[in-house]
DNA sequence: CTGAAAGCGCTAACAA
DNA sequence: TTGTTAGCGCTTTCAG
């Protein structure tokens, strides 16, 4: 294979000149530049990445840190899709893309410290569920720029991250339904564990409370996300006295279990009584009726994600900031 | 940070011993080993892998290449457990990985081609959607070892690839329907242009053959994977003069539509139809009732792929060869 | 605008 | 068993 000698031989300049020509230096007039080109691609040469990275001590490298607990499943179901919003634009930047779990070990470190030790990568995008403060201050230490995804909790650092917006999402689905007839709306599935949850939850009380609607606490059902849930408690909320006819699912699987229990109790959907949850496009499709849901933009997250890094990449200095993701209502047979 | 000649001198000793420590050389009696690996770890040393890189001419790297038609989904939705099987075991070998999208291009050529001829990687899986024969060429050229996700179709060349034992599959989900008392097996969803549903309709012919049931085509509906087809081809089988009692899916989302039309023809399952569906675990058990499926382990298949791709990389020389990876059926509410 | 030359951190003959 | 030394292919001062 070519390399920068061949190309400087064949073009009669210096390694310099071929080498400010890949780098596209201003000091080499255009017309230089084209015939040194034209000869990189008659050799079919490309510049070897590693003697690159040696020399400049860069990577052009970022990487994905993904969370798994257990062996068979990832935990966020989204996260293919912020992978590809990531991907696409790291190979806008010609830099590559590497993934990898945190609880995998190297040499009894852990991989992100041998990536970054070893200089294979730049820069790291993370789950906020793994930002410790630990893991904050080793980051900071070793001066590698990082991006949470989803915005972290219990942190008192100041840290930069990408988050859908919940609470707006949410917002934007109650308004909908009271649009649309729906009066008493419940809040199934509130967990406050889980921080996009309570974004969710500040959401359904802003709307209410800025339409004077009184809250219902017993409209407001804490559990977690499984279809059961769903079920079960969708059961309690339609004997009660005063009944909700609407229902706010604050994530996924809670809603199949839910428009099961409304089935049964023979109201109709969306006519008696309607839902909105928060899910995958693919998944809420599958349901009879299919599911109104809050839509969020993964893809788009990952694009903020490399962007944000990138910036800090790039300028070496800049301010840490967060940014929210709008969300928006995708209206399928669960609503009016 | 510190380089190996910190180390050479802390340790008293030339680098040509720290690097026969560190790639663990048998000429270095243990005891010396020893003590250089306490002041490797004393200077908090980690070799620079690019430099090892540039010498060694090797990326310790390796790439999956995804197939992404549009900008939202990636195709496969296992893939991202394939994806983590890869992923441990490319850590295990202290390699690491890569993840790049066919479609982009980096200064007009694939990003493939861009990630070899820049030294980036050192082998490759794919699925074997995007192996046509220019690419198995390329990639034989540049002596690239890569591995097909999935059983190649179309193609001339002998290579290496992992798939599902889909054939065997459909088999095992065949039998358990007729131990179960079911007489009529319906296969819903037959695709001829897909080689993983062309195999579990190869596994279904196959127990009806041996056990001596004749086929009867009206009980094999050609089509695509929507639930609406799922549906609308249920209805039509049973309003067959001697309608089937049980149906194979060939692929998950029929299943939603199938139990729906089902259910509306008050049939009730397991008992008096069963049903078993190939699916995602997740969407599976999102049902009610809660489908039986084939299991599919596509962390195994990734692990496998990983694995037959390191034979090729350390081997240097190695057979071509097919794996394929059991599959077991999952019983759940769809099935006696 | 261009070239010579040093060097990035490591490995691997070759020599001892 | 260990050290010396010459690169790997590129970038980047510095000089011209």
């Amino acid at each position: 294979m070519a390399n920068i000698k061949d190309v400087a031989k064949a073009a009669g300049v210096s390694t310099s000149t071929v080498s400010r020509t890949i780098n596209n230096s201003s000091s080499i007039p255009a017309e230089t530049k084209a015939r040194i080109t034209e000869i990189m691609k008659q050799l079919n040469y490309t510049p070897n990445q590693n003697a690159k990275s040696l020399t400049t001590n860069k990577s052009y490298t970022i990487t994905l840190i993904v969370d798994v607990d257990d062996e068979k499943s990832f935990q966020n179901p989204f996260f293919y899709e912020i992978m590809h919003g990531i991907e696409k634009y790291v190979y806008n930047k010609e830099y590559s893309f590497i993934v990898a779990n945190l609880k995998t070990m190297m040499k009894k470190q852990s991989v992100l410290d041998w990536l970054i030790r070893s200089k294979r990568t730049e820069g790291v995008i993370l789950p906020s569920s793994m930002l410790d403060s630990k893991t904050v201050e080793s980051l900071r230490k070793d001066k590698i720029p990082f991006v949470s995804i989803g915005e972290p909790i219990h942190l008192k650092d100041s840290i930069t991250w990408v988050d859908i917006d919940n609470k707006r999402g949410a917002e934007v689905a109650v308004y909908s339904l009271l649009e649309n007839g729906y009066k008493n709306i419940a809040y199934l599935g509130y967990d406050n564990t889980k921080l996009f949850n309570q974004r969710r939850y500040e959401g359904y009380l802003n709307v209410l409370e800025s339409e004077k609607i009184k809250i219902n606490p017993s409209y407001i059902i804490e559990c977690n996300n499984t279809k059961d849930n769903g079920y079960n408690h969708t059961k309690t909320l339609l004997n009660l006295g005063n009944r909700p006819d609407a229902i706010l699912c604050a994530d996924g699987e809670l809603s199949f279990g839910a428009i099961k229990a409304i089935q049964e109790n023979g109201l109709s959907i969306p006519s008696d009584f309607g839902l909105i949850s928060y899910d995958e496009t693919k998944i809420a499709e599958l349901s009879y009726p299919s599911i109104s849901t809050v839509n969020v933009d993964m893809f788009e997250m990952g694009t903020q994600c490399a962007k944000l890094l990138f910036d800090q990449i790039e300028n070496h200095q800049s301010i840490n900031q967060g940014v929210l993701i709008s969300a928006s209502l995708n209206k399928r047979e669960t609503t009016k």
